[in-house]
DNA sequence: GCAAGGTC
């Protein structure tokens, strides 16, 4: 019998790759433990995902109150198994091995993933275990790392153990500590750590500019010149220190400027300056140019990597998560461009940059081996294959591909200053004289600016003059993706998880809205990192590490001694800590009540604020419980965010339900109540549910909480209720739906009414619909599937869950049994 | 229940 070899990679997709590759197309896959493996003669292949065991502190440290915080920097940190399924496959595959090959990436994180697939082989396999390295997955590449193995490096490993046990330690010995401080327990405990602090600090420093700011006003002069006819703008400059500036800060200097220009009637072109620009085509897509181009779309940081994940998933682009700038040798992007030739969408465009002499593709700085820069794979979904959404982020990546061998654009500047009565005025034309890459790019911007062709010498009028009052603005908020391209500056976080961080600073409650905007407790707890734990919420901590990191990989330092270190800095910071602990708590809490606060209560006058019920949904109450009992409801969907607008009437502010989408701004808690108070139910016809035996009547209510519905007036005796849109006025119309004998219904919301129709009806269409979308969330479900499932009969993951596989695919043309057990898995899981 | 890093 032949020797048995298993290779483990990373991720499946690398396995069957790497599979495909060896085997030259002749593996086949089969399921272990529902985890793919691929074999062939006596090799079998099985992909990891990343980590498949975690760190953690012993069980005797799992409670956060009976463990002082402290004693997590000299506890104990073991090495458990977080992916079951994988951890028992991989030892079912090494107890039956000859030879063992770990193949994982090629990078730090991929050298300890490495060693941790080789410490669970161990356990049941002592023969020989080898180590490969290769940038991409191409042929030359595997063929040629698989016939030079090597040995892991353990050193480089140990450097990555540093930073799992440093991070870990200080994470969760800050986080408890500020959770107990505070008395944040459970669910809303304060966190702390290296990358998600310093990120914080960003924008909340950012914040504290803005509050600072002092605006100035200033002055800006236009006037618009003409020549034959032809309007331009030109803006009023002088010499300030021998460069040129164009605010007036003084308001009698405008003023007087402003009269002699106005009274000159003509300007004079004293200059004229033409020259050319270059405007090279974009570097290649990484992680963070992509998410940042995907940005101006509209997408959040966290949206596009999902869609991006998903489009890699069904193998339409590269690995999204990538620092790299330099597309590998090995992609020939003739071939590339070949594959897109004939299609309606880049067919043309294609062709277009095939016609160039010669085709080079631009590089950026970054040249890293693990991934190449995103770009399209070469394989194009279908028509159908793709949500709006997502085509919209495909094409991005195609394009902004064909952007990079494209040519580049040309700008023709022209620069104008005329005089008018002793005062200079400038005008800067701007014309696109080679379209160049934004042919095939549109999302950059490539508007012009046209001022008229002049000589000088030539005299101008003077067609109108405005004094324009501005002020100063305080700086920008940080953008999602300009936070990313910051973080990536400063060194901390990676391309896979700066997005993550994000999405945890706002899963946190440390930011809201979009630009971010942090909240009080935000700002209460960099101001308490700042005071006791400096390091944490700086980025030296991220740039100390990689010293020490690179020392370990390099043999000069020892995972021991380093780890050692770190300790030692932490038990010196809890010192401090420890003293202040009480101030630090109160002022966590009173900042955690400021981003609460509503306003006045009505019975007692003491302060009304958001609070959340055991059952874990919101409504608001007041401070002066249990003395003072007055609530109101808030509306059962999102999370809600007190807004700086507030109702005058009450005082109170106003409350947007943040719930992705279906985000709302719901207004003033106590105006909703008071509206519902005076309303009075509207009857409908009989109750669908009780009409017949109890004369119940469905009526529409509106409901304290804000939302409304067509409900039951035996209420609380019978519960049958329809939702109904809590926008805009209903209007009852004469018209029956004759299947359930109640009134057709219509919207009246802003200028277009709509009809929403009968309410049963209404409800029953809108759960389908749902269900479809249910059915288009399972991988590889796109509209064209879902449609084709609804032709067989399946139209909700309910009748998917009971149909029998080999039958539908039987019915449905495209879809395997093989695929339907895997949607029913989906769903079972 | 804590972090950050993989991957889905």
């Amino acid at each position: 019998m032949a020797p048995v070899r298993v290779i483990i990679t990373e991720k499946d997709n690398a396995a069957r790759r790497i599979a495909d590759i060896l085997s030259d197309g002749t593996a086949d896959a089969e399921r272990r433990n529902g985890v793919n493996v691929y074999r062939w003669g006596g090799t079998r292949v099985v992909g990891l995902s990343g980590h498949v065991v975690g760190l953690d502190f012993p069980p005797e440290y799992e409670n956060w109150r009976d463990v002082e915080p402290v004693e997590l920097i000299d506890a104990e940190v073991v090495t458990e198994p977080t992916q079951e399924n994988i951890v028992r496959t991989l030892s079912e595959l090494a107890a039956e091995a000859d030879e063992v090959v770990i193949a994982t990436d090629y990078d730090r994180e991929g050298e300890l993933i490495g060693k941790e697939a080789y410490e669970l082989v161990r356990e049941v396999f002592d023969g020989p275990i080898e180590r490969v390295r290769f940038s991409s997955i191409t042929d030359r590449e595997v063929h040629e790392a698989f016939d030079n193995p090597d040995d892991l490096d353990f050193d480089l490993a140990a450097a990555g153990e540093a930073r799992q046990v440093i991070d870990l330690i200080w994470g969760a010995a800050l986080t408890r500590f500020l959770s107990l401080s505070a008395r944040q327990l459970g669910n809303d405990f304060i966190s702390v750590g290296r990358v998600q602090s310093p990120t914080l600090k960003l924008i909340v420093d950012r914040e504290r500019e803005i509050e600072a700011f002092d605006p100035e006003t200033y002055w800006e002069l236009f006037a618009d010149l003409t020549k034959d006819g032809d309007t331009f703008e030109a803006q009023y400059f002088y010499d300030d220190d021998g460069s040129e500036a164009e605010r007036v800060w003084d308001e009698e200097v405008a003023t007087t400027v402003n009269e002699t220009v106005e009274s000159a009637d003509t300007a004079t072109v004293t200059s004229v300056s033409r020259r050319t620009r270059t405007d090279s085509p974009p570097d290649p897509f990484n992680t963070t140019a992509f998410i940042s181009a995907a940005g101006s779309l509209g997408y959040s940081a966290q949206r596009a990597m999902s869609i991006a994940e998903d489009l890699y998933t069904a193998g339409y682009v590269t690995y999204p998560r990538t620092d790299n700038t330099v597309y590998p040798d090995d992609l020939d992007p003739e071939a590339l461009l070949d594959s897109f030739v004939g299609t309606d969408e880049f067919g043309d465009d294609a062709e277009s940059l095939l016609a160039l002499e010669d085709i080079e593709p631009t590089e950026g700085d970054e040249e890293t081996t693990d991934h190449p820069p995103i770009h399209p794979t070469g394989e194009l979904p279908a028509w159908g294959d793709l949500e709006e959404d997502e085509w919209n982020v495909y094409e991005l990546i195609v394009r902004r591909f064909f952007a990079t061998v494209a040519e580049a654009a040309t700008w023709e500047h022209l620069r104008v200053v005329a005089e008018a009565d002793g005062h200079t005025l400038k005008a800067n034309g701007k014309r696109l004289v080679e379209e160049g890459y934004h042919a095939v790019y549109p999302y950059s911007s490539a508007s012009e600016n046209v001022v008229p062709d002049l000589e000088e010498g030539e005299t101008l009028a003077i067609a109108d003059v405005d004094l324009a009052e501005k002020e100063t603005q305080p700086p920008r908020r940080y953008g999602q993706s300009r936070l990313i391209k910051q973080m990536e500056k400063m060194g901390i976080g990676t391309k896979a998880t700066r997005h993550h961080i994000i999405e945890k600073l706002y899963d946190r409650g440390y930011i809201e809205d979009d630009p971010p905007q942090p909240t009080k407790l935000a700002e209460a707890v960099v101001d308490a990192a700042e005071a006791f734990a400096d390091l944490v919420v700086s980025e030296e901590m991220t740039a100390q590490l990689e010293r020490d990191m690179t020392a370990i990989a390099e043999g000069e330092a020892t995972y021991e001694e380093v780890t050692e270190e770190s300790r030692e800095m932490l038990r010196r910071v809890f010192a401090e800590l420890r003293e202040s602990q009480e101030e630090i708590g109160d002022h966590l809490q009173e900042s955690l009540k400021a981003d609460r606060r509503l306003g006045p209560c009505p019975e007692c006058g003491d302060e009304l604020l958001v609070r959340r019920s055991r059952q874990g949904s919101y409504f608001v109450g007041c401070d002066g419980f249990p003395d003072c009992r007055f609530t109101l409801p808030l509306p059962s969907t999102g999370e809600p965010l007190v807004l700086e607008e507030h109702c005058e009437d009450h005082d109170t502010n106003h409350v947007k339900m943040l719930a992705g989408r279906d985000t709302f701004v719901h207004g003033c808690p106590r105006c909703a109540a008071a509206e519902a108070d005076e309303s009075e139910d509207r009857i409908l016809g009989a109750c669908p549910e009780c009409g017949g035996e109890h004369d119940g009547e469905l009526a529409i209510k509106q409901l304290r909480s804000g939302s409304r519905l067509a409900g039951c007036t035996r209420y609380p005796d019978c519960e049958y209720s329809l939702p109904l849109p809590r926008r805009g006025d209903i209007e009852i119309t004469d018209e029956y739906c004759e299947e359930h004998d109640l009134p057709e219904l219509v919207v009246q919301d802003g200028d277009e009414p709509w009809e929403l129709g009968c309410p049963v009806c209404n409800y029953q269409e809108y759960q389908a619909r749902q269900a479809i979308d249910d059915l288009e969330d399972l991988n590889g479900v796109g509209p064209a599937t879902a449609e084709k499932l609804a032709d067989a009969g399946v139209d909700s993951p309910e009748d998917l869950t009971d149909v029998d596989p080999d039958d539908l695919a039987q019915r449905t043309q495209g879809v395997t049994a093989e695929t339907v057990r895997e949607w029913q898995a989906e769903l079972a899981g």
